[in-house]
DNA sequence: TATTGTTATACTCTATAACTATA
DNA sequence: TATAGTTATAGAGTATAACAATA
């Protein structure tokens, strides 16, 4: 093995462990869990949650709409929405403006069971993950998070004016 | 299922666009993006990345350990093991006392590789994603973190929450 | 009998290309 | 010509099962 490493004076990367990009994962990871399990007693992933959430706020919309918001590549949101239809939670309808269009839009039934079981899931899924934080801790740690995914290419403070401008993403 | 509550007193769960949920999902993806653009110049993955870090910090270990300790399959680790050992950067020696194993060590070059240019370059990934936060603002966040990976199964802990089972971690 | 590394296989998830119907 | 939805297909990525060598 090796070594003739100079062993010189460069820092070895202390990624493990304790590190901001292994720890990043790691939550990531755990909340996946703790958000899967939540919705699995009703036959649902993560994925069909955010999308019912969409329309219930947002409204009836098309799928490519639906899949430009989330990421989600519009073949692959033909599946999604089959499986939600295929459990009555939502029904396609055509939208009479453009004949191409779906509509796309919750069903009672996926109203009730978002409003009454998914959501209040969802929220217990989020306490669950969030337990080890006080109530003003969760805040700020939310403000965190948004700073890390809004705040990009301005100029911040410190470090590197490398900020790299990301694309896409625009949420409202 | 009755569809008469379209306005019941429910609150309709607001996870969209600025919940921590989405949030969180989203500096996730981020990071990713920054980390693979990071090593994609050297061929390699942030996977591959870790791989190289661990061994380098607690010397040579089967591919097992390696596997556990990461959460990756080992025979997933088979195929990590044959690209690192394929671009020089490890090598596979048995390990005299079970020869079952091997000790999966690093070569000089994967040593100088990952100290000078991996090591800064991730480092460098790691700066861009946290450019919003002050230096300060990144140990709260750090910690924030560790407490959410490793403060499981105790009780939320309504109290400071501020100091307790946190070790001085390095933060990085 | 159990474990390490390996291979072959299967499964999941997602993206690409091509088709239709509408615009 | 362009767009919405669909289907078939292919490609990652990863997990499962079985095998040989070793304990």
């Amino acid at each position: 093995m090796s070594a003739d490493s100079p062993s010189t004076d460069v820092p070895l990367p202390d990624f493990l462990s304790s590190s901001t990009s292994i720890l990043l994962g790691k939550a990531n990871d755990l909340f996946d869990e703790i958000l899967e399990a939540a919705v699995e007693p009703f036959g649902l992933r993560s994925k069909d949650f955010i999308v019912l959430t969409a329309i219930d706020s947002i409204g009836p919309q098309s799928q490519q709409q639906l899949a430009r918001t989330h990421g989600i590549d519009r073949t692959t949101m033909v599946s999604v929405v089959d499986g939600l239809e295929r459990l009555g939670l939502v029904q396609r309808a055509r939208n009479p403006d453009d004949r191409r269009k779906y509509a796309i839009g919750l069903t009672s039934e996926g109203q009730a069971l978002l409003r009454h079981k998914l959501g209040p899931a969802m929220l217990n899924a989020l306490d669950t993950f969030l337990a080890p934080f006080t109530h003003d801790e969760r805040e700020i740690f939310n403000k965190f998070l948004w700073r890390l995914v809004h705040e990009r290419g301005q100029a911040p403070d410190q470090g590197t004016g490398q900020g790299r401008v990301v694309p896409g993403g625009t949420v409202r």
